[in-house]
DNA sequence: TGGGATTATATGGGCGTCAATGGGTATATG
DNA sequence: CATATACCCATTGACGCCCATATAATCCCA
């Protein structure tokens, strides 16, 4: 499996440590085995986090825009600033950064969401009740969930 | 990572050096590890900073403009003629010019914004105030910063 | 197929190393 | 000779690496 699925609920340590799912570690390149990239949610009150090679993915988008337009720079500080390079220990384990613990709610345990290409980190509660919600919106406004799941190809 | 990333706070001492950051030097190549270039942004009031290797880059992009126009000579005069080259000392700490200092408001404190192939060093205030207009600026736009990050190649 | 044995995962903690910062002194440069 | 800059050494706190354990999952053989 090549895609972040899945909810686990992990405990952050004394030393500030958590651990990536042991799912989701597999999911990343074995080339960048021991890094990841965490940015703030611009949607919800988590963080969303990745391999680094969709971060190149990225890099290499925006350095398609013309050099010399404010877009370039609007892009290029929101994405790369923002941003923020962890590593993964051998155990698997790998620090927030405080920001981003404030910015998520997040205390002594985060909750891990499988979102496919990339996963979320939430406060364990918050993220529940985010599934909760995500999923009568769904049932109400999609009827269409129903066939998704249950057609075939 | 090969991407310079993530934002930074460090302090200039006595003797007007500051730290580059440890993730940015891994960006450097080994070969120039010690050698970095500083210039004034043309468009913002910070101090942008890259590598050596860098300028070949730049240099395309300004000869990609149109030779006969006047945007070529006022890029070509802004940024190559105001170009420096600092040392990077064996703590990984580096002098920024005084008339930099002055363009980007830094006293004691500075800021180090990631940019991707590039960072910015900023006033720490002003720097956060840019990151904010920006954010907000794309979050107005049609062309949308979730695109940017999650759209798969 | 049952159940002990092996392996993996999440978690805890010691300790050495590195990054950021401060400061003394030599060296250079005009 | 005065100022600026590079080199060297020191300090502190954070982080990475290593080792340990408990629980859970998997395996393997009788």
């Amino acid at each position: 499996m090549d895609l972040f699925v899945s909810k686990y609920f992990n405990k952050i340590d004394k030393k500030g440590r958590i651990s990536l799912p042991s799912s989701f570690r597999n999911v990343l390149p074995k080339a960048n085995k021991n890094e990841i990239i965490l940015y703030k949610s611009i949607k919800s009150q988590s963080i969303e986090g990745c391999g680094v090679g969709r971060l190149k993915e990225i890099a290499k988008r925006i350095n398609n825009l013309d050099f010399f337009s404010e877009d370039y720079d609007d892009f290029s500080t929101s994405i790369f600033s923002e941003i923020v390079t962890t590593n993964v220990d051998k155990e698997g384990r790998f620090l927030i950064p405080e920001e981003f613990k404030l910015y998520a709610g997040i205390k002594t345990e985060a909750a891990f969401f499988g979102q496919g290409h990339f996963f979320q980190i939430w406060e364990p509660k918050q993220g529940l009740k985010n599934t909760e919600v995500s999923r009568r919106r769904l049932l109400k406004e999609k009827k269409s969930l129903r066939m998704m799941l249950t057609q075939q190809k």
